[in-house]
DNA sequence: GCCGGGAATTAGAATTGTTCCAAATATTGA
DNA sequence: TCAATATTTGGAACAATTCTAATTCCCGGC
């Protein structure tokens, strides 16, 4: 939002790219520009249509590669992380959800009391939506496969 | 078939479907029993492989249609809510998002210095993923319509 | 400067998860 | 019982994403 951030992030770009693996290509350079420069968290197919418009020949199957690349590299996130299937749970108590990257599982997780959250000045909160991403207990220790029962 | 024995049976799922609109049916019933039965925040697919178990008929639709009505009545929650499109953002600081359910546009919060979070002994967080649902300045006063410039 | 190998790009096909549809069936209220 | 309405069903449609195979590009060694 600063340009501090925006020039720092910018002249790191091939830097973070190389670092990460990755090379420095026009239409990577391109893609970030666009989320640069426009900051209304597009979709994959708005950064398409907005390069489109000064890389008329870029395709899709790049802007997706281009988004991974960024994300991998930590110059950009993926806002709607859970792109998995939809998961449901019939515990209707105020709990927040643990992700295990280990096992692939899902643990509710009680909420503290406290609730509530600043917001700024004319935002009114109707849910929260908290999700905590990290190893349970089973996976700290050891590395675990994908489980899968049904 | 005895109408009467399921509302006993039904722990209060037959008059949550009534005040949601909603009929009590077997399928709905039969798919309330599967979340129930083992609570490890199924997918829809599973839900489908374990309902046909005991219902072979059953339809994926259905489960769909069963799911929908359990979550609309309030005896189940959809655990991934974000279900369109992933979104991009380039802001790496700490911070969360807002969603408005009027104007369908997200928003960057930052977050609160104390990011802790009290969790059970043994799991590992690596990452908070916070999202908050209501409506935006704009759209509290006013009902817009979803926004779209590209 | 030229060549070979690995990475990136491209268009389009395939896959996944979900929603929509029309017809058949079931349920409810009169 | 009958009509109105909701639900179920299988399959088609759909949207988002990933995969594939054929170029094309880029870098380092010669």
């Amino acid at each position: 939002m600063d340009r501090a951030t925006n020039i720092e992030c910018d002249s790191g770009l091939g830097e973070r790219l190389a670092r990460g693996g990755f090379r420095f290509t026009p239409q990577r350079e391109h893609v970030y520009a666009v989320l640069l420069q426009k900051r209304d968290h597009p979709t994959a197919e708005q950064v398409f249509i907005r390069a489109k418009r000064d890389m008329p020949e870029i395709s899709m199957a790049t802007v997706y590669n281009c988004l991974d690349a960024l994300v991998k590299c930590g110059m950009a996130r993926q806002v709607t992380l859970e792109r998995g299937a939809a998961r449901f749970c019939p515990n209707m108590r105020e709990h927040c959800h643990f992700y295990c990257d280990g096992c692939d599982s899902v643990f509710d997780i009680d909420l503290p009391a406290e609730a509530g959250f600043p917001l700024p000045r004319g935002y009114r909160a109707e849910r929260y939506d908290i999700a905590i991403h990290g190893r349970c207990p089973a996976c700290t220790t050891v590395q675990r496969k994908k489980r899968e029962t049904n």
